[in-house]
DNA sequence: CGATTCCCCTGATAGC
DNA sequence: TGCTATCAGGGGAATC
């Protein structure tokens, strides 16, 4: 599912296909997909005729700066992904032009279609339904609360190991939480805290204050090291046979074959050899090494 | 105010 | 075969 690295590939790749394009129209089947009041007809209205400038990532968001100071927000949530090319409706479902002799590939979970001026479409595939589209002004989304509440970027130069631990500051609780709070630290998802940490050894249940500085040095430098590596190799489409995280050409991630804890109980840990375990969290599924990953302190209460 | 639970969705899978 | 229950899960809202 779309963490940072995925939205980064899909932001880099949607930059080179789609930049100075304008907005002809948009299709949907599932207006609740634009959340924000009042809805897909103005949606619609406003977004034709805009012309995107750049696009860039802010946490796990995609925003496309657009002409007249518009800014088009996607959150692509669980199972939502963009993939760009012609598409042709044809019986209910989207299907794409055929290439060669080849089927054409049909997705029966395109439920968002942008038509661009230069006759190419980009569309939201999103099985779950989760995603989000919204138009903003630019002023407007950046006063906003959510925009301004998203904590530091982990991939930023400037994130140094003294700007990690002050991103995590006045925060408390377990540093598997932590990670995954988009208001202390942008972008990391279940997948990638329980391979940060991992790779820190660090177990998921640790308090954030019972940690030393050794520890969360091992968990900066993991973080860094994990999450650009999962950039060069175009993020993680978990193997499933769900309809998933794809690049916008409809490639799939090359991280999976990475993962060393993340959907892989009950396998053996890749360091140690001991058993991998899950651990269910407030309807979450945690991963981890425990031979691994000790425990100090006060752990996890069972839950279901 | 912080912590927890619910809810939005639907396809794959397990159990009977 | 076909039904039902369970699971996956980001994040905002409601509730404790």
């Amino acid at each position: 599912m779309p963490e940072l690295p995925e939205v980064e590939t899909t932001v880099n790749d949607l930059n080179q296909k789609v930049r100075n394009r304008t907005f002809v129209d948009v299709w949907t089947d599932f207006e609740k997909m634009i959340k924000k009041p009042p809805g897909f007809e103005k949606f619609k209205r406003d977004i034709q005729g805009k012309t995107i400038l750049k696009v860039r990532r802010r946490a796990k968001n995609i925003l496309f700066d657009l002409s007249q100071d518009m800014v088009l927000l996607v959150h692509q949530k669980l199972t939502g992904h963009f993939l760009y090319g012609r598409w042709k409706f044809e019986g209910g479902i989207w299907r794409s032009e055929l290439k060669g002799n080849l089927a054409a590939p049909i997705n029966r979970f395109i439920h968002l279609v942008f038509f661009l001026d230069n006759g190419d479409q980009i569309a939201l595939s999103d099985l779950r339904k989760f995603a989000k589209a919204e138009l903003w002004s630019a002023k407007e989304l950046e006063g906003s609360k959510e925009m301004r509440e998203l904590g530091c970027e982990p991939m930023e130069e400037e994130f140094t190991f003294e700007k990690f631990k002050e991103c995590l500051l006045s925060r408390r609780g377990k540093i598997k939480q932590i990670l995954m709070d988009q208001n202390a630290i942008a972008g990391i998802g279940n997948i990638y805290s329980d391979e940060i940490l991992w790779k820190a050894k660090v177990h998921p249940c640790s308090r954030l204050d019972s940690l030393d500085d050794e520890q969360l040095k091992a968990i900066y430098k993991s973080a860094k090291s994990i999450l650009a590596s999962a950039i060069k190799l175009r993020g993680t489409t978990v193997l499933s046979n769900v309809e998933e995280y794809r690049g916008v050409s409809g490639g799939r991630g090359g991280y999976q074959a990475r993962l060393k804890v993340y959907r892989r109980d009950g396998l053996s840990c890749p360091v140690c050899g001991g058993k991998v375990e899950r651990l269910k969290m407030n309807g979450r599924s945690w991963h981890f090494c425990p031979k691994c990953q000790k425990l100090k302190g006060k752990g996890c209460a069972k839950s279901k």
